[in-house]
DNA sequence: ACCTGAACACCGTTCAAGT
DNA sequence: ACCTGAACACCGTTCAAGT
């Protein structure tokens, strides 16, 4: 039963979450929801947008006890790949996979978002983000990240997983399997500091 | 020189972001600009978005002198990167890659696609698979192209750009522009050589 | 049809002032 | 240290009014 103001700023943010996953997190309306002014709220979280990262990484920390991530026994870029494959398996392949684009395509595409459902899927994206993000965390940890932003390198192996998932919901033969294997691989060592060989 | 109201809109726009690729590009900014008031802006324009996504096609479009990929002034990666804009931009931004999207949905996804539209998309994938190489051929003679196999890295780049693609149909935000400028240099970094420096 | 600019209902952030 | 609430400098969109 947590009182103090910080968590009752997140609780709130949770909360509103929780009722309508579309709602649009503002300082008011979470100050307001809180009972709290927005300069208090403001004192704990000097940026709106780091509210919403600890209001996210607290509704998604929920470690799964099968991270492949940390089987320290393999290779760093073996490691992230198992990562990626569960992103890409988690859609499937074939029907799933058509479903899943057809879903998309009926909330996003097929008539312009509410910016209700625009919210919804720009949270979604966050979370995803969010995820990667801890993933190659452990990895900078390590020191097996190359250099850069941990924004971009989770945003762009997000769009590798995008492009994999939008080719297996179209025509495509047995073959692509293996690109995919291929692809997951190029993807990773592109994110990861060159490999010190077998040396 | 065009000279009315709604060409002037988009030539500030580009302009401002050709000065600085991160400004906002708010209402009330490009009209400012573009010396018109918010209400003209919006008259042809109705909503920011529509204006977002007109001036990215335009920018993407402006300088197609042929094959990018000849233009041996620019290093490696730039011409690469140059290339995978290409593509990109074929299918454009907003509403165009919203059509691109239902298109394939509807051929492809919403019903089982017929023996003849498989190989149709086959093809169609094939001869893109194709022009990736022939650029990539290009850069593996001047030595420019990490080791492996022509076709999976031409695949690998193919599936960025899918995602990217799908990633424009989906709902986005003005960074969504700043981010696919880090992502296909990442990819373009996966498929090359590590620079040497400027050592 | 094209264009204006004020007005509306919001933002996120800053800050003097209180306790 | 914590907290308040007004103030500031912005947003995108709407709309009566002009030409």
């Amino acid at each position: 039963m947590p009182h103090n103001t910080r968590d009752k700023i997140l609780i709130a943010a949770a909360t509103m979450l929780g009722e309508n996953p579309t709602t649009r997190l503002s300082v008011r309306a979470v100050a307001a929801r809180a009972g709290v002014s927005t300069g208090s709220l403001r004192h704990f979280f000097p940026t709106q947008r780091e509210l919403l990262d600890t209001v996210v990484a607290g509704i998604y920390d929920v470690d799964l006890p099968d991270d492949p991530m940390q089987d320290t026994a393999r290779t760093p870029g073996e490691r992230l790949v198992a990562c990626l494959r569960l992103l890409v398996s988690q859609v499937g392949t074939g029907d799933q996979a058509r479903e899943h684009w057809r879903a998309q395509h009926d909330a996003y595409v097929a008539a312009p978002p509410s910016e209700g459902a625009t919210h919804a899927f720009l949270a979604l994206e966050r979370l995803a983000v969010h995820r990667v993000e801890k993933w190659l965390a452990v990895l900078h940890e390590e020191g097996a990240l190359a250099p850069g932003a941990l924004e971009h390198q989770a945003r762009f192996l997000l769009t590798v997983v995008t492009g994999l998932l939008t080719e297996r919901a179209l025509p495509g033969d047995q073959a692509r399997l293996e690109f995919e294997a291929h692809t997951l691989a190029t993807a990773a060592s592109a994110v990861l500091r060159p490999a010190p060989g077998p040396a």
